[in-house]
RNA sequence: GGGUCGGUAGCUCAAUCGGUAGAGCAGUGGCCUUUUAAGCCAUUGGUUCCGGGUUCGAGUCCCGGCCGGCCUACCA
């Protein structure tokens, strides 16, 4: 195409080392030539980095052999022998190299190794100087070519865009961000763990929806040909799972992806991923013991630690019982007013444009409070706190409490400033059911699922539902400061 | 969507008031048989995100666009 791609067709021309790449392709193109394919070669792996420098005892200055892989990430060359770190699913481990011992020729193609090529290596594990535990090379093989050069290897990579469009530099160059990926990937297991100790099934209900029911948010749209309808994405998993409380299926969960027509922020990614879980003949306190248990033995056992220290200093404890603030306490509390709820939203809008929180005077009065609770309340809400007694108003699918009518039996769990997950003692009478969606059809674009509705008029068993936004656990867990480090894929603007 | 900050070598970053675009790492050539961001010598590499404009002269100033960070908006 241009002069520079000539030259990788030819060795004879001499590379200058300004085209990365081309000189990459050159020494790729003399081991083709050779007859050494290095794309059509396998190893046997004896052992993974960490099990292999396990292998060798405090004492020990010499052990067995073993056969590693991996990415090489370090390269030292010094004259007749060099050190090297491979990076494999476990994390480094060094291999030293000499010429005298692997041969002349041999040691002539390893000098033409790069950084980021991958390669076998056998030999007999021992010490260094300085202690660390290495393998020393009778043997290696290259068993893929990098044709391009990994990032710095110092700094990693650190522009934002191409940490998210080319996760696997990320993945390779930045150990924090390879770790909390692992992280996440435990923590899902001991969920997953969990609750099938507590006897739920795991179940996988349609992501393709007619309808998408069960959250208050814009869906994607889509078409299938074959019926030649359009679709939407689910927003929720809610509706399907109640389904299955009706199936006689009493105790159920889906961990999955779901996917809701919003804007992007530090919190917000438009696919995210949900835990929901119902437990027939349960209710809302049901959960609350469920949900603080399910965090308590993820984080013991994904983490090891019920404490986690926040990137600002301060310390999420996680242990013990949990508090508990009702949400008109709350509001009560911030705004300084006792009889908050008594005054008309006239005097409320004043109150709050005093407290110089900005609000739309447009919205109803609950959601003006629900804007002051939004606004000042929960990111101060960083210890484990459940927020009980939320007006009716904002939760349709709950049941009312019993002695308090306005509010509905409820929690909001907070950690770390945010909503983690919410949880209602679920509403099974189809007639009530039926009102409350018909007044949300009313004021939003939403449609009524009467298939569901069907469904309630067979009969669901009363039951605790509980949803947790994944993505935010693994924020707050991990350490990360947004939602995009703890999604492997974040959704970006295609170039 | 709005505000704001940014985009310079493969990567991490410099570049004074508008005056020849640099460094470290990586690469290339050489020395070096226990290194740890290995070291030493030499050296290649630039559409300064893109397109216009102002100017004798633009990485730098102006306008438009693309992409992103942060804030904000939408958000059970």
């Amino acid at each position: 195409m241009n002069d520079k791609d000539k030259k990788t067709t030819s060795d004879n021309e001499v590379l200058d080392g300004s085209d990365q790449f081309a000189v990459r392709q050159a020494k790729l193109n003399g081991l083709c030539d050779s007859g050494n394919d290095p794309f059509a070669a396998n190893w046997e792996q004896s052992h993974v980095s960490k099990e292999a420098i396990e292998l060798l005892g405090e004492d020990e200055e010499t052990g067995s052999d073993v056969s590693v892989a991996g990415r090489i990430v370090a390269f030292r060359l010094m004259g007749k022998a060099a050190f090297l770190k491979l990076l494999d699913r476990q994390g480094k481990i060094q291999a030293y190299v000499r010429r005298d011992e692997i041969g002349d020729d041999e040691y002539a193609a390893f000098k033409k190794l790069d950084l980021g090529d991958f390669i076998g290596v056998r030999g007999p594990l021992f010490r260094t100087k300085t202690g660390e535990v290495t393998v020393r090379a009778k043997e290696y093989r290259l068993v893929s070519k990098s044709l391009r050069p990994l990032p710095e290897k110092w700094h990693g990579l650190s522009d934002n865009d191409q940490i998210y469009r080319q996760r696997y530099l990320d993945l390779v160059v930045n150990e924090e961000s390879r770790e909390r990926f692992k992280s996440r990937s435990r923590i899902i297991r001991e969920i997953r763990e969990f609750m099938w100790e507590r006897d739920f099934i795991e179940v996988e209900t349609p992501m393709l929806q007619s309808v998408s029911g069960g959250a208050a948010a814009r869906p994607f749209r889509t078409h299938f040909n074959a019926l030649d309808c359009d679709f939407n994405l689910r927003i929720a998993l809610e509706l399907h799972l109640k389904r299955m409380l009706v199936g006689g299926f009493d105790r159920v969960f889906e961990v999955g992806r779901v996917f809701r027509n919003e804007g992007l922020s530090r919190r917000h990614n438009p696919e995210f991923t949900m835990l929901e879980a119902y437990q027939a003949y349960s209710d809302y306190r049901g959960m609350m013991e469920l949900t603080r248990s399910l965090i308590q033995q993820v984080a013991e056992r994904a983490l090891g630690s019920l404490q986690v220290e926040r990137p600002e200093g301060e310390v999420i404890d996680l242990s013990g019982n949990w508090r508990e603030a009702k949400y008109k306490d709350l509001i009560i509390d911030a705004v300084g007013i006792d009889d908050w709820f008594e005054l008309p939203k006239a005097e409320k809008l004043k109150k709050t444009k005093a407290m110089g929180i900005e609000v739309d005077p447009e919205l109803e009065d609950f959601e003006v409070t629900n804007d002051v609770f939004e606004k000042v309340i929960e990111h101060t809400l960083v210890q484990p706190t459940f927020v009980t007694h939320i007006p009716k108003e904002l939760c349709p699918l709950a049941k009312i409490t019993q002695s308090d009518p306005s509010t509905i039996d409820v929690f909001e769990l907070c950690i770390n400033g945010q909503e983690i997950a919410p949880a209602y003692s679920e509403q099974n009478n189809p007639a009530v059911q039926r009102e409350s969606f018909l007044k949300q059809v009313g004021e939003e674009t939403q449609e009524l699922d009467e298939d569901f509705l069907l469904a309630l008029e067979h009969g669901m068993p009363p039951a605790g539902g509980m949803g947790m936004g994944i993505d935010r656990l693994v924020i707050f867990l991990t350490k990360a400061a947004n939602i995009r480090d703890t999604i492997l894929f974040p959704t970006l603007r295609p170039l």
